[in-house]
This record gives structure tokens, sequence and C-alpha cells, in this order.
RNA sequence: GCGGCGUUAGCUCAGCUGGAUAGAGUGUUUGGCUACGAACCAAAAGGGCGGGGGUUCGAAUCCCUUACGCCGUGCCA
């Protein structure tokens, strides 16, 4: 649909040209024009003549009726012209011809953009805080990052995904205290990262009833934990290099990401780096040193900031009072780090939208600091998770880990895959790639800022709009194509309607991908593929393939199968979903 | 207080840089498997886009204002 678009609006443009010498009129501006007529009995495209008439100096009407009489291309089988619209209706077969020759030519290049070739990308997002649940929060960072990273890889992009574990910080003092105190070995070794929380949460209940306690002990109500203290004491073994301590930090680390790999194994997601926050800590020196000595450094009440009054921002943080770093300032680090190393002409940041103002800090230092790739960082935001309306919390259980979200969703498909198919092993694997596809395709299908109310009848639902429909819909095509045999090439057949939408449907994945790209919004993808799936089971339902008795229109058909599912194939990898040839 | 984001059918959401009678899914009612997979297709009913102004030939889309909700706003990350 591109192709034809721009070659429709290079020969507007020249019969403006042309009919009208005193009007100056790029094809591009033309093409800017261009829409698609909301009622398919209109036309396929349309060139509304309003805006024009104002530099035309004619009527909208008088110009869509020069303009209709002037034109002609082989694409357009016909023109008309409708109130102020310049309608028009292409040449069926050429189109289709033409779409469909071009998907099974690229294959699975077909959509790209090849925008990135030689670019680099670095993207950082999932970025779990180690030792804490991996719940439905963090499903959005994970599964919106790496999109955009098959996205900017589907691009031509070199793309490196960057796992930045939380894994430095006083909740490790929290947890040696607590490890040392009340757990062996066994435990963690047999239960994993839910040990660990189950340990976090104790200390963390013990020391506010400690805090508790002594705030009603003394007269000024100050609070005060033996615990607490302990923890700060054991982090700062752990920074000091403590033996002991970092061998059990090593542990918790090893323990949590085992366990997170799982989830990512079933999303199929690998990353390029693990390096989380512990490994920035020796990197940050050299930044405060640079903000120190370029006057940046502003002290104000004991802590030191970076003022961005002047940008209508509140001030950036840098260093606490006490002169321990802070969030920005690791990020800062980070960033210098990710630069040299990789030299990315992009970074791109997946985090909540309650960090935008965060990131539009650091980012505005990073340009006062003189680094002039600050215009390279991007930070994609994204609305908060919700489970039936109520805060996601930890404490009052309020809380879906993934994996258990994942393996109820596997658990329900695998109940009606295995009415379908005898062989459990085939079941299983079916029922991974539909189950966690469901949850993975329902979180992509509203804009990612957007808050989610995240509803399990919704998620695991099998009927309508969902990722069992359009995977479903893969296999139906797959099943077709293994019976078809022959070649798959379009024939000059005429074509119905519902033959045509596909067509329009299968050319539209280029433009849709290049949005994608250009907004950092997986669900477009996402609403492409539903609509791609409806115009496919439209045409299934309506057209018989296999069993047509002209063999002409047959062939058609099943080329038109065949570039469906090569362009489904590829639209659901863009947006981490699998696709089984049987379900 | 200031700033960001959001507000479209009963519910969950689309609606591109303003353009032709506002679209899906779900739910409700109903029709279609002796058919290439019914996890499918199709029909009906259902909103005038939170409220109010404005710009425009034309506004759900742009501007102003107002209400409600979420988030952020200095030593958490």
């Amino acid at each position: 649909m591109l192709n034809l678009k721009k070659n429709t609006a290079s020969a507007i443009a020249a019969l403006i040209a042309e009919k009208y010498p005193a009007a100056t009129l790029s094809a591009e501006e033309i093409l800017d024009m261009l829409e698609y007529p909301p009622d398919k009995a209109m036309g396929d495209l349309a060139l509304p003549c309003f805006r024009l008439s104002k530099s035309l100096r004619r009527s909208p009407m008088e110009i869509a009726k020069t303009l209709a009489e002037g034109i002609s291309l082989p694409e357009l089988a016909s023109v008309e012209v409708q109130g102020g619209y310049l309608n028009f209706r292409v040449n069926g077969v050429a189109f289709a011809g033409r779409v469909v020759r071009e998907i099974a030519e690229k294959g699975e290049t077909y959509g790209s953009p090849m925008c990135g070739e030689g670019k680099t990308v670095v993207l950082d997002y999932s970025s779990p805080n180690v030792a804490k649940p991996f719940h439905i929060g963090h499903l959005g960072t994970t599964v919106i990052g790496h999109s955009l990273k098959l996205l900017h890889e589907f691009a031509g992009y070199k793309c490196v995904g960057i796992n930045y574990l939380g894994d430095w910080g006083t909740q490790f003092g929290k947890l040696i205290v607590a490890y040392k105190k009340w757990d062996d070995k066994a435990a963690v070794e047999e239960k994993g990262v839910d040990e660990l929380v189950a340990l976090y949460v104790r200390i963390n209940n013990e020391i506010k009833a400690e805090e508790d306690a002594s705030a009603a002990a003394s007269a000024e109500g100050v609070k005060s934990s033996p615990l607490a203290d302990a923890a700060r004491a054991e982090f700062k073994k752990l920074e000091e290099g403590n033996e002991e301590n970092i061998a059990l930090w090593k542990w918790f680390v090893a323990v949590s990401l085992e366990e997170y790999e799982k989830t990512y194994r079933q999303l199929g997601i690998t990353f390029d780096s693990y390096k989380g926050e512990s490994f920035y800590t020796d990197k940050m020196p050299a930044q405060v040193q640079r903000l120190r000595d370029s006057g940046l450094l502003k002290i104000d009440d004991g802590a030191s900031i970076v003022d961005l009054e002047p940008y209508g921002m509140p001030p950036c943080l840098i260093l606490k009072r006490d002169g321990s770093t802070l969030y920005p300032t690791r990020d800062i680090a980070a960033a210098v780090y990710r630069k040299g190393t990789y030299g990315f002409d992009k970074a791109i940041y997946v985090t909540s939208a309650a960090q935008s103002l965060h990131f539009a800090q650091w980012f505005k230092v990073v340009e006062m600091m003189g680094y002039d790739w600050y215009d390279k960082l991007v930070h994609v935001p994204y609305g908060t998770v919700s489970i039936n309306g109520a805060k996601l919390a930890t404490r009052t259980g309020n809380v879906i880990l993934l994996k258990d979200l994942f393996a109820e969703a596997i658990s329900r498909v695998y109940d009606i895959t295995k009415e379908k198919h005898p062989d459990p092993a085939e079941c299983a694997d079916i029922a991974e790639k539909v189950g966690v596809g469901a949850i993975v395709f329902y979180y992509l299908s509203n804009n990612r800022m957007r808050d989610i109310n995240f509803m399990m009848e919704d998620a695991l639902s099998f009927d309508g709009n969902t990722g069992p429909y359009v995977q479903y819909t893969y296999a139906r095509t797959c099943s077709v194509l293994e019976k078809a045999d022959g070649a798959v090439a379009m024939t000059d057949a005429a074509l119905g309607e519902r033959e045509m939408e596909l067509a329009k449907a299968l050319s539209r994945f280029p433009e849709r991908v290049e949005a994608a790209l250009a907004e950092y919004e997986p669900s477009l993808i996402t609403r492409y593929i539903l609509d791609l799936c409806a115009a496919y089971n439209g045409f299934y339902h309506d057209c018989s393939i296999l069993s047509c008795e002209d063999a002409s229109v047959k062939q058609s058909r099943i080329a038109l199968t065949a570039a469906t599912r090569r362009v489904l194939k590829t639209a659901l990898h863009l947006i981490c979903m699998q696709s089984p040839e049987k379900i």
C-alpha cells in the first residue's frame, strides 16, 4: 500500500504542477494528504481536496474533478469524485499480485524498513531487583523492551539487550542478616528465590516491629532497630569486600537469576548483558568528579545537586548528605560506560512512566556535562499495572508472580489442547507457547502509556481478539498449506472482495512496522496482527481454497495463504510470540 | 501548589500529523459445522467521544478552561 501511495502521490503532484503551474506542492506533501477511506465502498485510497483549495484557489470539487480527468496510473482501476474527495480504486489483480510476489521474494525480511544498517542500539529493560518477587509489574518492561529489541533487529540494527539487575543496595545487608539468623543453605537451594523473598519480608516485618516498639518506649518517639543496624553493618562489610558476604551476595544473585531465567526462557528472551547496579559502583566517582570539575555540582542542604531550575525541573540529586551515591549517579555512570563499550547510536530505557521525571533529569545532566550523545538517550515509559483495580502490593499479597501466571495459562491451554492432540509431549509444547503467548498478547494489546487493570479472565481468555485466536489463525494457514501442493504464485484470476481485503491487509505491514519503530509502540504490531487475522479468517470462511474448482483461482488463494502465513510469523515474532504450526 | 499521563459503547480497548454516517473484542439476542481446523464466520441491539468555551469549510483528534482518576515533585530505586 505504501508503494501505491507513493506512486499515486507523485502522479498527482506532477498533475498539479501541470494543471496549476502557480502552485508548488511536492509529492511528499501529497503523500501526507492521502488516506484510506473509512468505507471500502468508497474506494481504496482517497485524496481530500479541501486543503488544496486554498493554495490552488479553486473549489475542492473543481480540483477533484480536474485531477480525476487527468490522472492515469496502471495500478489504478478507477478514479471517482465524491464531494471534495478524490477516490481511487486499485487494480485488484495487479495490486494483489505485486504484494504477494514481494512477500514471496523478500521472505522473512518483508516489512523491514532496513533503516538500522550499521547502527547499534542498546536497550535497558526488565531489570528486576534480585531477591524480590518477579511479578506482573515487571511484565511491561520485559515484553515491551524485548519487542522493541526485536523490532530494531528487524530493521537491521545491531542490538544489545541489557538486564540492568537491581543487584546492589542495603537490601542485601538485610538479607544477609536474615539468612545468618534464621535460615540454612538447604532451604534456599530447595525453594530458590521464594525463600529469599520470604526472608526479606520477615526481616522487614521484624525491623518495623522493633522500630514501633522503640518509638513507643521512648519519650521522644525515636525509632531504632538493632536488626536494621546489623543490616547496615553487613552491607558495609559487603561493600568493603568481606569474603563471606561477597560469597553470600553472589549466591543470592545466582539463585534469583536462575529462576528469572526460567521465565525468560518461556518468553524466548535472552539478554546480551546482565551487568547490574553493582557493576557500576566503581564507575561513579569519575562522573562525580567531572560534574564537580565543570562546576555543575552545588551543595544544597548538605547534598550535592545539579540545579535544573533553568529547565523547569527540580534539582537532580547526585550525592546524599553522607556522600553516598543515588540512582541518577549510577544511571549516568552506566550510560557513559555503555557509550564507551558499545558506541550506541541510540540507548533505550524501558521503565514505568512514574520514572519519567528521573530520566528527563539525568538526560539533561548528561547534556550539561558536555557529552554530545545526550540526544541519543530515549526513555520509553509505560503505564502501571493494577490487579482488579487494586494497586500491586507485596505486603497485602496483591501480586501475581509471573511464574504462577504462566503456569496457570499453560494449564488452561493444556486442558483444551489435549482434546485435539493425543501426544502429551506435543500438548505440553503447544500449551506453553499458546499459554505464554496469550499473556504476552493481552499485555501488548494496549497503548503502552495506558494503565493496565490486569484481569485474569481477559488475559486467559481464548476467544475474540486474543493470543490463541491469532495463533489459531496461523495454524490454520499452516494446515491449508500442508495439504496444498504445487506453485504458490498469484495468477491473473479475478479477485473477490475478501481476497482484496486480505491483499490490502498484507500490504500494510511495512508501514505499521515503521510506525511501531517510530513510536516505540509494540501494540501497533499487535493491532496489525488482529487486522490481518480478521482479513484472513473472513477470506477463509467465504472462499474455498483447496476445494476450489477453478485451478487459477485456487492457485491465487493458496498464494494468498502462503503470504499470510509468512507475514503472520514475522509479526508474531516481533511481539515475542511463538508461531506453532499446530495448536 | 506545580508538572506529567489518562477520561471514547454495560466491560476491556482502537481511532494515524483534524476529513466522508465514531470502530473492535467481550457481554446480551440470533444464524452458520455430513465444510480446507467452529480457539472460526455472520447479523441485531448498544456510544456521539467527562463538562464548557474556542480555532476551522470540517474537531474524539488542535487551543483554553473545568471536573475526576493515576503518577511524580531532594537525600528509595
